[in-house]
RNA sequence: CGGGGUGUAGCGCAGUUGGUAGCGCGCAGCGUUUGGGACGCUGAGGUCGGAGGUUCGAGACCUCUCACCCCGACCA
């Protein structure tokens, strides 16, 4: 390709809405262009990277066994209806009406397609396991995207689904997709931690994420150094501190004027955190729910909304606090009535807490759980965070960011069950198939590429995934030579099947330079009348700093081999 | 959904007490240059996000609205 002709400029300008790096890189490199929020156009240079990253995926799908197939983006809202989850993609579900006033949504996710579509062909035990896969646009209506290609509305998917005859069957599939998986990063270039999962909107039972540690992640990760062991902070299980438990006292009442937070009302009493009470209200599909956790923990909404099984969750606003009759800054389990009361464990933990008194300005000391308040459920509803103890050794964890660059479930029946996919088995009995979807957006997945490897210059691209091979760079081009040169070699290499960026603009050499390195493809091969002089041409990896003279005869066929050889 | 911010040329920005819209980059033409973002001259490019209002006069002031970005979706 010749760059005079290729559309997407380069700019030099950082763009003003793009905060992260790789996305200031990859519109200063012309690689893409946003048409509205989380909505983005993809120019050449960037279709070329993701391409490459998709063939990647695509012949680590075919080689696990997946087959591939184009399943619709539009779909009718029964679909959704049927299975019911279209209530907990809610506002993310983009809707919309045909001329028949028929409601349709686009799709999100297609295990609901993919499931009918199986429903229909798969009869027989002898029709599974079976992989099926697409590479294809989804639309999720984020409420907010961010950062780039990290999270957008409209975005290229990679999502394979897996049929299998039991759970046994199914954590094979499973284990071949995490290899797959793995396979993929490695062959793109990314490191990758493999993570514990919350199943989220999705459904199902075991879930783990590829994460990409880096700053620029949404997610947070809490991590054992010493045994490995990684979650999803919104997943994440530790051992919290003691709280002290020495023997019960009598509970009594404190004034505490105008002390209403953790922080204010243990300062005011001269205690720590830990032997607090803190309360906090939600709403759960529109019903009223006082949640209380010990003081120096925070809650996880992920978890809470897990443990009352709710697909709506919210805080509570201050009007639907006080319509409930709660003292807000003052308020505990204690003597409360006709409110569902739920419990982190860690109320447990420990004895004579402080505790809102239910009247303003009033709180209790020496509270104690069962003798003084109950809770209707009870569960782990706390945040882990960094200094916690890991659960299943000793050791002290950290946090870090990632972003999540891939991720798999285990569905196990239910989507099954209520769309009435079931096969016969060796028995002749029905039942229903257990699944499996496993998910890899390819634009972030290339953005995560991006973030990884780049320098102050530019774009760094891994050969596997860069848009082009050889970035050929003739300076002086009004030098007879030079031009000459030039273009034979652009025919030689393209003749070979290599990949060429042909900067055959009559540019500066600093302009061309510093866009070779913005576009960060991997070999430079710069053809000059100062090294023509000496029959040279300079060759140069955009990772290194170096380059190296060879002969302009070799030339070719150095090129060659370098490439080969990588 | 809450909070904060920004909308002026393709990009980055300036625009004073309200007086007929500018700079840099980029773009086009000509010339001189050019081993790490050269220089000169000439030129094109604007419904100042939109609507309404105040005013003799609005990019600026008022009201409404839309879009985009960032933070938080978090404790009473």
């Amino acid at each position: 390709m010749r760059l005079s002709q290729l559309f997407g400029k380069t700019q030099r300008e950082i763009p003003a809405e793009a905060d992260t790096i790789s996305h200031q890189l990859m519109i200063r490199s012309g690689m893409i262009r946003q048409l509205t929020a989380g909505v983005y156009s993809y120019l050449p240079l960037a279709l070329g990277a993701l391409r490459k990253i998709e063939n990647i995926v695509r012949d680590e799908m075919d080689k696990a066994g997946g087959q591939e197939v184009c399943m619709p983006v539009l779909q009718p809202i029964e679909l959704w209806e049927r299975s019911g989850r279209g209530v907990s993609f809610g506002k993310n579900l983009f809707r919309l009406f045909d001329r028949k006033e028929r409601e349709l949504a686009l799709g999100p996710t297609h295990e609901e397609v993919v499931t009918d579509l199986v429903s229909h062909s798969v009869q027989s035990y002898r029709d599974l396991p079976l992989l099926l896969y697409q590479i294809q646009t989804k639309f999720r209506d984020e409420p907010r995207p961010r950062g780039g290609l990290v999270r957008v509305r409209e975005f290229v998917m990679k999502d394979l689904y897996s049929f299998d005859i039991n759970a046994e069957e199914l954590d094979k599939s499973y284990q071949k997709m995490l290899v797959a998986y793995k396979n993929i990063y490695a062959r793109c270039g990314l490191p990758v931690i493999i993570i514990e999962a919350d199943s989220g909107a999705i459904g199902g039972k075991d879930s783990n994420e590829f994460m990409a540690v880096s700053s620029m992640g949404e997610d947070e990760i809490i991590y054992c150094e010493k045994c490995g062991n990684a979650a999803n902070a919104e997943k994440a299980k530790s051992i919290k501190k003691k709280a002290n438990d020495s023997s019960p006292l009598p509970m009594e009442e404190v004034a505490t004027p105008g002390y209403k937070t953790i922080e204010e009302v243990s300062g005011f009493l001269k205690i720590s955190a830990i032997d607090t009470l803190k309360a906090v209200f939600y709403m759960a599909d529109g019903e009223f729910i006082f949640v209380t956790i010990r003081g120096d923990l925070e809650i996880n909404e992920v978890k809470l909304k897990n443990l009352l099984q709710a697909t709506d969750l919210r805080l509570a606003t201050e009007t639907e606090v006080s319509a409930a009759g709660i003292v807000a800054g003052s308020a505990s389990a204690v003597g409360l009535k006709g409110i569902k009361i739920v419990a982190d464990e860690s109320v447990t933990s420990g004895t004579n807490f402080v505790a809102g008194a239910n009247k303003a300005d009033t709180h209790l000391r020496n509270v104690n759980y069962i003798r003084d308040f109950k809770a209707d459920i009870i569960g782990d509803i706390a945040l882990s965070c960094a200094g916690d103890l890991c659960i299943k050794c000793d050791g002290t964890l950290s946090a870090t960011r990632g972003v999540e660059v891939g991720h798999v479930f285990k569905l196990g029946t239910f989507l099954s069950e209520k769309m009435g996919a079931y096969f016969i088995d060796a028995n002749g009995e029905s039942k229903p198939i257990v699944m499996g979807c496993y998910g890899i957006g390819i634009g972030r997945l290339m953005a995560a590429i991006i973030e990884m490897h780049k320098d102050e210059k530019g774009i760094i691209w891994p050969l596997a995934v860069a848009p082009y091979q050889v970035y050929l760079c003739p300076l002086f081009l009004e030098n007879q030579l030079v031009a000459e040169k030039a273009e034979s070699l652009y025919k030689e290499l393209e003749a070979q099947g290599l990949e060429v960026l042909y900067d055959d603009r009559n540019e500066s050499t600093g302009v061309k330079f510093n866009d070779a390195d913005l576009l960060g493809i991997p070999l430079r091969v710069t053809i000059s009348p100062r090294s023509l002089e000496k029959s040279n041409i300079e060759i140069k990896w955009r990772s290194d700093k170096k380059a190296e003279l060879v002969p302009v005869e070799e030339a070719d066929k150095k090129i060659k081999e370098l490439l080969d050889s990588k």
